[in-house]
DNA sequence: TGTCTATTTTGCCAAATAGCCAAATAGATT
DNA sequence: AATCTATTTGGCTATTTGGCAAAATAGACA
C-alpha cells in the first residue's frame, strides 16, 4: 500500500476515533443545537470538568470542533456539521445490532435450558 | 439523563469505535467493492492472519459486517452500505485538519527560529 | 499588581487495545 | 476416521484511554 494512502487512512481513523465514545458524542450532538461553554457542558454530562475538558480536547485536536473565548468562558462550536449527516445510518447500525445481541442471548439461554 | 438515551449513546459509540482504526477502514473501502476472504484481505493488509481476523470480528461484533461461507473459505460482506457516505464527510474533516497541523508546526518552528 | 473564575494540564491507576506467535477449531476432502 | 486448509482463539507484552483530584494557566476585572 502507498504511504500516502496509509496516511489518509491513519488520518481519518483518528476524525473518527475522536466521535468514538459516548460522552463525546453527546457532545456533539448539544453544539449541533447550540455552542455551548464548557460548564454548561460539564453540567449536562454530570462527570468531572477536567474529564469533559480532556473530551473537548480530543474532538478540538482531531478538527471536528472549534473554540471561540467570549469574556472569561470559552465556547464550543461543531466546525463539519456533516458528521451529523452520517449519525443516522450509525443509529440504524446500532440499533440493528442491539436486537441481533438480544436474540442471540435468548437463543443461547434456550440452548442452556 | 435518561439510561435509555445513554445506552443508545454507548451502543452508537461502540459501532463507530469499531470504525475507528486505518486496517478497519481499509477492509471496509475493500469491501465496498466486493465480498472477500480473509485470506485476501490478509494479503492487502500485511498483518498477521489472526490480527486481521481480530479485527473482522471486531466489524462483525459491531454489526457492520457480515460473513457466509462458501467451501472452506469466509466470506464478509459490508451490511449497511450507509457508512460509505460519511467517509466523504470525515476525509474532508481529515484533510483540513492535517492541513491545520502542518501550519501548527510551522508556526512554531518559525517561533522557535 | 493581585485576585477571581473558567478552563486546562498533570499525575496516577485500572481497564482496554493491537500486535505477534502458538494452539485450537470447523468444514472439506481423502 | 485422518488429514488438510482457512480461520479463530488464547496468551503475552507494550501502549493507549478514561476517570478523578490537585495543581497550573489564561484572561477578566478590581
Amino acid at each position: 500500500m502507498k504511504t500516502e494512502t496509509k496516511n489518509k487512512l491513519i488520518q481519518q481513523a483518528a476524525v473518527i476515533k475522536a466521535l468514538s465514545h459516548p460522552t463525546r458524542l453527546l457532545i456533539v450532538d448539544m453544539l449541533s443545537k447550540k455552542n455551548i461553554c464548557v460548564c454548561e457542558i460539564t453540567k449536562a454530562i454530570g462527570n468531572d470538568m477536567s474529564t469533559v475538558s480532556k473530551h473537548l480536547s480530543v474532538l478540538k485536536n482531531s478538527g471536528l470542533v472549534d473554540i471561540t473565548r467570549k469574556g472569561n468562558q470559552i465556547f464550543y462550536n461543531l466546525k463539519c456539521p456533516c458528521i451529523l449527516e452520517f449519525m443516522d445510518c450509525i443509529a440504524k447500525v446500532a440499533k440493528v445490532t442491539a436486537k441481533e445481541k438480544i436474540k442471540q442471548i435468548s437463543c443461547c439461554a434456550r440452548k442452556r435450558a
